[in-house]
DNA sequence: ATTTAGATTAACCATATGGTTAAACTATAT
DNA sequence: ATATAGTTTAACCATATGGTTAATCTAAAT
């Protein structure tokens, strides 16, 4: 085992806990919710150690946003730039990205949660890791302008796709408890098949 | 001015100012944000009035999430009952029902954030007010069977419809910053158009 | 072996926060 | 006028919470 030079003490990957364990609470208890002790618990160290590392709550929640953003606008959206078929994609990426969601179902409810609540500090954060999702209403823009799909505002149409994505996590208590009356094999089946249904519902919809 | 044996002093209103107070400080700070403080003092009140009231913060939560549920799940799903056509009944659904969202920005995004945080408690609390979506199910069910519309899983059509509608208010920020760059009107604008676009959308594809 | 510099902890600190209490107030009934 | 019963408040209280400090520990460098 290699050690680098001002490294020490029995263990050398500290901050690697301490993300994770603040990954776990705040994005299940959110900003307001997660507590510092709880965070240090869950890291299995000592609540100072954290502001040795990070020096306050709010940095060390900045740096998790930022995690957990790009997790929720994952690099999924590049598939969009290959030169395959448009509804191939599409089905590719509904299909990938509802099993990101699947596997992290308190990720899109926590950004969701926090962005709504400081937008301006956090939208400036999310200016800095500037996202585009222009080129994506282009490529919907030339598929109608060639026929291939029928009259549409792109950013609707956009707005469509991760709705349907995104929403039956976010909601997943509501869905699980409402429409299947408490039964999670039930809800765990739609979200499986949702991986078509999504995009057969949105293909539907669009094909001339 | 009639009064009520029992009741006394300059404001009678008190209760209500509470829940408005309540009602504005949860939605948008969510259970774990909330200071019972500051809704003392939107409501222009003492904070020990509010325990007088509502003896915990608990307490006070659980009813202003009531309210807040019941408007979030709103009697408008009673028109799917009506003995129009369905499209008919589904464009006037969508219509209204962001119109409410849309006045309610920050409604959706509570019940959702709270009852993803504690299942329990609130899904008891959600049966107790027993509802019922069925009956929408069974309809689309007798639809696809009259070959009205595509054969579809009814629940993924219902999770559809709701998807398409909240997504966009819960995800405003979202949708405002990365989508419209921050174009406030541009928004908006989207989601007035979105009233008949989301029925559109969906009816285009389930036409048989 | 000693020094050094970063890592880690126990013990604190100041403040925020939910909640309580006892006193004061107010309108109504007598 | 006085009593009564609900209403309202200022002053507290106990605890939780984010954050700090000073001492200790550890491994590497000398």
């Amino acid at each position: 085992m290699d050690k680098y030079i001002g490294m020490s003490k029995k263990d050398n990957n500290t901050e690697e806990k301490i993300i994770q364990a603040a990954e776990v609470v705040f994005i299940e208890k959110g900003m307001a919710g997660a507590r510092m002790q709880q965070i240090a618990d869950v890291a299995g160290i000592n609540k100072a150690l954290l502001h040795y590392y990070y020096r306050s709550k709010e940095k060390l929640f900045n740096v998790i946003f930022k995690i957990a953003f790009k997790a929720f606008i994952p690099n999924l959206l590049e598939v969009f730039k290959g030169d395959k078929d448009f509804f191939t994609k599409l089905r590719y990426f509904v299909s990938k990205y509802i099993d990101v969601l699947e596997r992290n179902p308190h990720l899109p409810g926590f950004v969701l949660h926090e962005i709504s609540h400081r937008p301006d500090n956090l939208m400036k954060m999310v200016k800095e890791m500037n996202f585009d999702v222009d080129f994506i209403q282009d490529q919907i823009a030339e598929e109608i302008a060639q026929g291939k799909i029928k009259a549409i505002d792109p950013a609707q149409l956009l707005i469509n796709v991760i709705s349907l994505c995104i929403f039956p996590i976010v909601a997943k208590p509501m869905i699980s408890g409402v429409i299947y009356k408490g039964d999670e094999k039930a809800y765990k089946k739609m979200l499986k098949d949702r991986k078509t249904h999504v995009a057969d519902f949105i293909i539907n919809s669009i094909k001339p």
